[in-house]
Order: C-alpha cells, then structure tokens, then sequence
DNA sequence: ACCTGAACACCGTTCAAGT
DNA sequence: ACCTGAACACCGTTCAAGT
C-alpha cells in the first residue's frame, strides 16, 4: 500500500521521508482526550500520550505548561461539542435538547464528569455555552432567582446522573446478576430483603435499562420548573 | 506532664514506654480517611498514611489488601455516619432527611463523591442504607418501577449537586469576584452578555449563597414524585 | 527553534529479610 | 507474628544539553 499515487497534495511541502508532522498545541490536546476517552482518567499520563505522538515526554511541554492546562484545553473540546443553545426558542425543549446532548458528550468523555464545572480559567467554549443557556432562560421570562435555581437543578441532575451512571461497575445484564451474588454473598441470606427484592424482581428483569431513567428525571424537573414560573 | 500517675489502665498490659499501639484495620482506615478529609484523595498515598500512624508504609498492607480495598472500607464507614431512614415513616420526609444527612456526610468527606456508588463490593453499611431506603419507599405505596425513578433521580441530584458544588473553584464571595474577573479577562468585552449580568446582578449580590440551592431543587423533585405517586 | 536525556522527588506494590 | 528496607516499575516536572 506504500507509494499510492495522487495522494492528495496538502502536506506535499513537507519532506518525503519524515513521518513527523509537527508538535502543535491541537495535536497534543486531540491525543490526551483519545488517550482519556480510551483509559481514563488516571491512564492519562504526561509519557503515555507522548508516546502516542511519537515524542519524548518532555517536547509536551513545549506546547502546555502542565497537567491541569492539558486538561482546561481537552475540556473546552469538550464544551464545544455540544450544541448552543437557542437563545430565542421554547425553553423547555432548548433546556430538553441541552440536557441530552450534555449527557452524550460526557457518556463519551467520562473522565470529563468531575472536571466540567471546576474550571479557573474557563474557555471560550465553556463561557459561550452558560451564556447561551442564561439567555434563553432569561428570554423566557426566568428572573435572575429562577435562572439560579433552575441551573443548579439541571446541572446537578445532569452530572449526577452520569457519575452515578458511569461509576455504576457493571454494564450488561449477566455482569450485574454475576455481581449481585458476590455483592450478597459475604451477608446473612435476606440480611437486606427490600434491596434483594428490587434488583431481582425489576433491575434484572429483561427490559430494565438504567441508562432510560435519565429522561424520567428529566422530564419531573422540567415539569416542575415550568410549574415554579407560572 | 510525663508521669503522671493516676493514669487510666486500660492499656496497662502494653510496655511502659512502648508508645505504639498495635495497628489494626480501624486505626488504618480512620487514619486514611482523617487524611482524605484533609488532603484530597490525590493526597491519599499509602505513604503518607503510614507515616502519620509512625509505620513503614508496608505495614499497611498486612491490614488492607490494596489501596482499592481501603477505599472499600473508607466508604463503608462514610454510609455508617447517615442515619439510616425509617421503614415506616412518611416517605417524603424521610427521603427528605435521607437527602439532607447524605449531603452533610459527602460535605465532611468530599473525597468520597465519585465512589459511594462505584463499590463492586459494598460494604455492610451500604446495603443496610440502599435496603432502608427501598423498605420506605415501597412502604409509601411505591411501586417497584416508581423506586427506580425516584431512586435515580434522587441521588443522581444529591451526587451531583455535591459534584458541582465541590468542584466550584471557589468559596468565599470575595474569591468569586476576583476569579469573575479573571475569567472575563481574555475576552472581548460584552463578549458573554448574558453570563456577565447573572453573576454580576446576582450570584455576586451579598447574600446569594449557592449551598441553598440544594434545598429548592430537592423540593422540586420531591413534589414532583408526589404527583408522579398520585 | 524545537526536541531530547538524565535526573529529582515522588507513587503503589513485591519480595526477602529482620526481630 | 508482625514489621522493615531495598527494589521495581511507574509518575510529573526541572534543567542542561543536543541539533
């Protein structure tokens, strides 16, 4: 497969030979959140994602300052992958439609669940994206007082709901039910009937998806704040 | 003060002047958590642990079988210190309290956020509280689906209202406005309209404390389960 | 101008040894 | 039986050096 023809000219001012294009800041952010989306949190090293780039550990440096600088870039990524919302535009969907595309971006970058919110030096992405959710509120007649409270609502249950969810040890079904043994196992039986009753009789039962509640909740909230505002 | 008499005996049988207690798992975890508490859990080496409790840092390991395993034992104690809720008892209230006491107990121990619901094997006291839970709410005339909703709903907000709060980079509102400030900074002024007005107009305003939020949004959710429930 | 290698002060954990 | 010390394979980051 070496030596196609017509490849596209883009990098053609580059030198035949030399794989390495070079070390830019996007290219070391790109690696760290594919290397986190991979491994986690923890898996992301300094030495990790310079192998990956093909660098020594310390040519990163280079391009961020430190650890947590890598991280402020790769979660500003993330921010921009959720679409503005509306300014004008029904709030109740904008804040529905904000709320499922919150919870994918981080069902896809769960190493980002506890770092979103606790930014020093927010970025143009993360500032865009609450100023947008602000306006719309503010345009459908919210006060500053209900802005606040509806916020700390959605973004508490938002969050909540992926960390409980992504720190949830199992994903499938036959997983779960092997846990549960275990999870009984070192107790006296029916030591705990009301818990045991539960996940027997309805979390595994075929059907339950934990992953569904998430729109129930939703819905309760946004019901109950339409019902604060009027 | 050395020699005093009079002294309780009740370790009389050890050496005199052996100051050393012999280490046991309890003396291990409290010492861990004590050091969470106080340093974070990135703080939380084995290292330093022994070190406060004047141990080589293997020592340790004869009482816990890795660093996972007295992290088990740190959030077992931490489930130990939320009352468990009655099984009889108006739910509402109950789950009222439950939510209350579960936010004070993650505010003394914020290390433990991410991990109350990630334990492959939960602990005594964990069962214990999630069966107690489950007990009230079926004894309210919960069916087992509508435990489910407001199971994930409820700790879903509690964990992640904890989440957000913990992580905000800031405490007092004299930091606040100086962070405001930096964060405004490398942006075109007016750039963020809407930001800039909800936290100059009203989170800055004295009096505004985000803690309270919690309580609002509780309500919302707890009202809105009532319906759901009727 | 950009990248590297050696080094420092840390980690969790294994293993063989001390009393 | 209980604890220790040295060692291993890791970290993030500094500093001086290479091209």
């Amino acid at each position: 497969m070496a030596d196609r023809k017509g490849d596209e000219m883009s990098e053609a001012s580059t030198n035949a030979g030399t794989r390495r294009r070079p070390l830019t800041r996007e290219r070391v952010v790109q690696a760290a959140i594919a290397h986190a989306d991979a491994a986690g949190l923890e898996g992301l090293t300094m030495r990790h994602v310079a192998k990956t780039l093909n660098v020594a550990p310390m040519a990163l440096y280079r391009h961020i300052s430190h650890r947590d600088d890598l991280i402020d870039a790769m979660i500003d990524i993330v921010f921009g992958e959720i679409p503005v919302p509306p300014v004008q535009g029904e709030w109740k969907t904008a804040m529905r439609e904000r709320a499922l595309s919150l919870r994918d971006a981080l069902a896809r970058h769960r190493w980002a669940i506890g770092l979103m919110e606790s930014r020093r030096r927010p970025g143009a992405a993360n500032l865009r994206h609450h100023d947008a959710v602000i306006g719309n509120l503010r345009g459908a007649g919210f006060d500053m007082a209900m802005v606040a409270h509806a916020y700390s609502l959605l973004d508490g249950y938002i969050y909540g709901f992926a960390l409980t969810k992504m720190s949830m040890p199992i994903d499938t079904p036959a997983e779960f039910e092997a846990m549960a043994q275990d999870m009984f196992e070192p107790f006296p039986a029916n030591e705990y009937p009301n818990l045991a009753a539960f996940v027997t009789d309805h979390v595994l039962q075929p059907g339950y998806d934990f992953a569904e509640e998430f729109e129930y909740g939703l819905d309760v909230i946004l019901d109950g704040l339409e019902r604060a505002l009027s």
